[in-house]
DNA sequence: CTGTTAGCGCATTCAG
DNA sequence: CTGAATGCGCTAACAG
């Protein structure tokens, strides 16, 4: 391994400029900076991130948290998704991204003391939240720097958190069906105990109530969407005496789910029943019909949660902020007009 | 921070005694392996990692290098999954995991020479594998630890590659269709360039062949399944004067397109068109009809490689091997049964 | 069984 | 503008 040392030695200077050359300090003379360069390249030298984390005492890295994978929620195409945005800037910054490798909630929590305690990483991206949760109790407890990729339980305003505008989303795709004629909508989603699901929900009833439509109890379905893609959902809705014409569904995996069972029981999408959905997740796309669902810009949402953590590392009085993703609207084929009565 | 020396001071010792409790060092007496256990939990010690890198040069941590991501092949479930398996020993053995986060595939070899001379990471995962890889070549010549999943398009037994048998895969599930009655079964996979697709193909031609069916190039399709998941496909199988009556296909995401456009065009799955496919992620269980489809344990080539890379990482001389992660045949619905003629 | 010493590679005072 | 000295926190001989 070739040291500051070595290149130091081979262009007759002391490691202290070599080290000042690489953080480029203006107070060397640009001759002896390309002299010192130049014995780098030759060398082959690369500086050692150990070392150098030892002496700066921070690491230029962040950990990733993704849910207990116990969840099979984490197959979805969202996760991924949101890595490349989180890397995208990770990259660009120089910083690197270590993933939080437990599965049980148990393992990911110490996982996560190992990370802040043991100086594995500068601040933490966490991909989930959830109600008096360990992890971000520590965190916080801790003032170690971290950001919440959802909306927090508790604290809100205390962390910042990268979040889309769920409410508005869930009214204006809501709206869409309205606008082309849907009258009896019903919404399926996931625990409630999400606040995604909640939120997206909540703007679905804020629709359907300024439109002065029906707001029955019978259209709200909440379901595991792990479980046979809501197939227990549909059986639900299709067993309804006032059946409803459109469908809110709060992720577009769990719409294929949907998607399916509704075409097995002999319903076409959308010509029977429209549907709509969130995420825009590649799926949406090849699936036919291809879903009317809302973009929520994931990759953003990683991007943005990435900036935001590394600020707060750089400066820990970084005040707490949310950042709200735009989302929008992508029209494609699950919803077809419906003539009034 | 509470450093080594403190909990010394603390309990009277030397730093070197500490540290040799911290590694369990058996000659030290049992007795004050307590005092300084103890001393270390009350001032709430814990190791810092970058000084011990330092000191030990190397770090326990692994590099994951997914696919360049301007491949939407990273939606797909097989990532979120394979990674979980990684997680699971990683975890396991109080390893971290650090995933490259470049994009093209320029970035990608940046970062993965930063990982390699930066020592960040003691050995590296590669989730892909390509003609004449950049970032493959490197850590060749260099000589760092390296496996793939997959297989290598060179130096085939020089690297050690984590693998399922996708030859006898796509032999098996092909003779699945023939014993059900099939006699005209096409095949659609991905690109040629994967190895992945090769292999199942292979095995699907061998099937074919024993059973003295029909072999023609009709049947053998390639498609870029990011673009609308293979509808160009169907479109092309269904034009032909004599369809197949069943389709082994090489990925469920694929499988996914595929399903959507025959429904589409009014066939019916299993009823007109029997389809098999690989992998067994989430989906193929929540769509409908559900997938038969090989499993291919996707979790354990992602436990196994990270198995072997570390074992790589304490041994470099380790010897390059092949681990074949057994697969097996998941029944569901997408197969009827087909009266013979 | 335990303490002393000397680095690991780099950044950063403080001099000059 | 540059060099010498010191220390980050930990491990690893080497003594004893």
């Amino acid at each position: 391994m070739v040291t500051i040392k070595d290149v130091a030695k081979a262009t007759g200077v002391a490691p202290s400029t070599v080290s000042r050359v690489i953080a480029n300090n203006p107070r060397i003379s640009i001759m002896t900076k390309e002299k010192v360069r130049k014995a780098m390249k030759e060398l082959g030298y690369h500086p050692n991130v150990s070392a150098r984390n030892l002496a700066v005492k921070s690491t230029k890295a962040i950990g990733v948290v993704l849910p207990s994978s116990a969840d099979k929620a984490l197959q979805n195409p969202f996760f991924p998704e949101i890595l490349r945005g989180i890397g995208s800037v990770t990259h660009d910054m120089e910083y690197s991204m270590t993933l939080s490798s437990g599965i049980t909630e148990e393992e990911i929590f110490a996982e996560v003391q190992r990370m802040v305690y043991g100086s594995y990483v500068d601040g933490i991206i966490l991909l989930y939240s959830r109600l008096n949760d360990r992890v971000m109790n520590f965190l916080h407890d801790k003032n170690f720097p971290y950001v919440i990729v959802g909306k927090p339980y508790e604290d809100i305003d205390e962390v910042t958190h990268i979040d889309n505008d769920n409410f508005t989303a869930g009214k204006e795709i809501t709206n869409h069906l309205i606008e082309t004629g849907h009258e009896r909508i019903a919404f399926i989603g996931g625990s409630k105990e999400l606040f995604v699901t909640m939120d997206r929900e909540a703007g679905y009833q804020a629709a359907v109530k300024e439109a002065g439509l029906k707001d029955c109890e019978e259209y709200k379905i909440h379901t595991e969407f792990l479980k046979s893609g809501g197939r227990e959902a549909v059986e639900n809705l299709l067993s309804l005496k006032v059946r409803p014409t459109g469908l809110v569904i709060s992720d577009d995996l769990m719409s294929l789910g949907v998607l399916s069972g509704l075409e097995e029981a002999g319903f076409s999408v959308p010509h029977d029943i429209s549907l709509v959905s969130f995420n825009n997740v590649y799926l949406s796309e090849i699936i036919r019909p291809s879903l009317t669902t809302v973009d929520i810009h994931i990759h953003e949402l990683g991007a943005e949660s990435a900036k935001a953590l590394i600020e707060k590392t750089i400066d820990k009085s970084e005040p707490a902020k949310r950042i709200t993703v735009p989302h929008e609207i992508v029209f494609r084929n699950s919803v077809s007009k419906r003539e009034a009565f």
